[in-house]
DNA sequence: AAATTGGTTGAGAAAAACTCACCCTAAGAA
DNA sequence: TTCTTAGGGTGAGTTTTTCTCAACCAATTT
């Protein structure tokens, strides 16, 4: 009769915690991101704990994984799990004798929007100490130790977040460059400035304005947002613009907007925070 | 303005596992052991939680430790999270194929109860696969991977064990050596077998049985209780008998209990299951 | 056909976790 | 007092786990 094989153990946490993630963003590349680690990394969690159930929990497909029905069935007691985990480390947060604000934004929100805002908030809440961290997803705040995000987001009526401001895009340039530009026609000519998180800005735009961009226009583009900014300050080409992030530079007359035609990307700038901190945020967003 | 340390990390989960164990069972020591490792380890897991906190948890006293008033306030929460995916994981459990029934019991009920009784349990669920982990301390269901657990243990009536005997114990002896006891004053020129994780038992049944124990009595001890056992039998000196273990060698003719003055320990040989083997259990019992 | 998307793999590197042996402290026993 | 015991703390060194990196696939999509 077998006895004493030490001590079963049970799943890795970590392994329970990739699985969790997995699920619910429904790929490996997206749990690996909100984990911060590679998409290997998550493919090894998850053979790791198919091993030690013995069964498979992801269908692979070439296209990415489906979950099995087991898996599927198995996911909602790990969400809530985790739910309750990532809740009481927030809670375990507060014990810090200092309070700590962590924002998550967009690297062009944090620097082009927030950063403008923060020695305001910062003077406000003497107390507390502020650190951003920039992000091109918005972070699970249920999950991750961040207690402010800031990001483009779908506004969804279930949702809890403030709509800061709905985004609207239109092409903007230096203002020696305006002048040339009297219809969307005129831009072809000139260098579209992209920001490739952002690479289809200029479609939405076209099509809300009617203007058929031909396949020769040159473009140029930038892996952040505020680089795209500078060579649009510098006359080096047309940028789209977000009304929001690019407000400041209108108003000091460093970009002119040389066509009216604005368009909607049905997207909105907005805030979104744990509970703990809603009403710092409330406070924060009647002086916008 | 700061921008982008990677990806801040919430506190590692091996470590809130620690902190929730030791919480709840009001040690390092105690928690080390349900967790299957030295205390060393939790230690060192403690202190990288609090650090990251940046606010202990644990007032260090010297005999132990006891929570600080935040750690108090905490420990509910984790202890809800680690009980709920300790459900997540014996659901994830179930979906291996062969259903697999993993028993946790003290190595000496284990030995001299269980192993009679395991076959019969295998040829009523012959698709089952049993497996038998002998633990000094019952292990708690909910956390761990095991599924039974049959230990002596104070049968409260808050819980949902079942009592499968109370525990009574009472000296016994190779049939050879019993003619000469006739009264508990007889056994003094003997040795008395004494199991180490059992030491008390002879204390509980002299005050019982009103026996002065003289200190010069010879004793020998054994750290598992079947070997305290087959000395028994060889006629090496009296062990304290649990009525639940010894009723084979009782039956046999292997040993007799020269006295008949028995003491019941306040214990219970008790069955503990999880919700999904509950059935299994009953009609295990029915059959007892 | 080429590029893209998303996952997989194995080797090596890095980080985490653990053990071990020894130290420390307070409290109770002798 | 001095011993002993119970429970932790420490730091070095080791083992295990986790992660990254750099290819490599296989199905789409272009």
């Amino acid at each position: 009769m077998a006895v004493s094989p030490p001590r079963p153990k049970g799943p890795p946490l970590n392994a329970l915690r990739a699985f969790e993630a997995a699920a619910r963003l429904g790929g490996f590349s997206r749990a690996a991101e909100e984990l911060g680690v590679t998409p290997g990394a998550i493919t090894q969690h998850i053979k790791t704990l198919e091993d030690w159930v013995g069964a498979p929990l992801f269908e692979r497909r070439s296209q990415g994984v489906r979950l099995t029905l087991e898996g599927a069935r198995l996911r909602p007691a790990f969400t809530t799990a985790f739910d309750k985990m990532g809740a009481a480390v927030h809670a375990l947060k507060e014990l810090s004798r200092t309070p700590r604000v962590h924002i998550a934004a967009l690297p062009s929100v944090a620097q082009l929007w927030l950063s403008s805002r923060l020695p305001r908030l910062r003077a406000e809440h003497p107390q507390c100490q502020f650190s951003v961290t920039a992000l091109e997803q918005p972070p699970n705040l249920l999950r991750e130790v961040f207690d402010w995000s800031v990001f483009f987001e779908r506004p969804q009526s279930d949702s809890e977040g403030i709509v800061l401001e709905h985004d609207e895009i239109f092409p903007v340039c230096a203002p020696h460059v305006a002048p040339s530009i009297k219809t969307a026609h005129d831009l072809t000519p000139h260098t579209l400035l992209v920001d490739d998180t952002w690479s289809e800005d200029w479609d939405i735009w076209a099509k809300e304005a009617g203007w058929a961009r031909p396949t020769g226009v040159k473009t140029a583009r930038f892996s952040l947002y505020a680089l795209a900014l500078e060579e649009a300050r510098n006359g080096a080409g047309i940028l789209i613009g977000h009304a929001s992030l690019i407000r400041p530079d209108l108003e000091a007359g460093r970009l002119v907007a040389p066509l009216p035609m604005r368009a909607a990307t049905g997207l909105a700038l907005m805030l979104r925070t744990t509970p703990q901190f809603q009403a710092m945020a409330d406070s924060f967003v009647t002086f916008e």
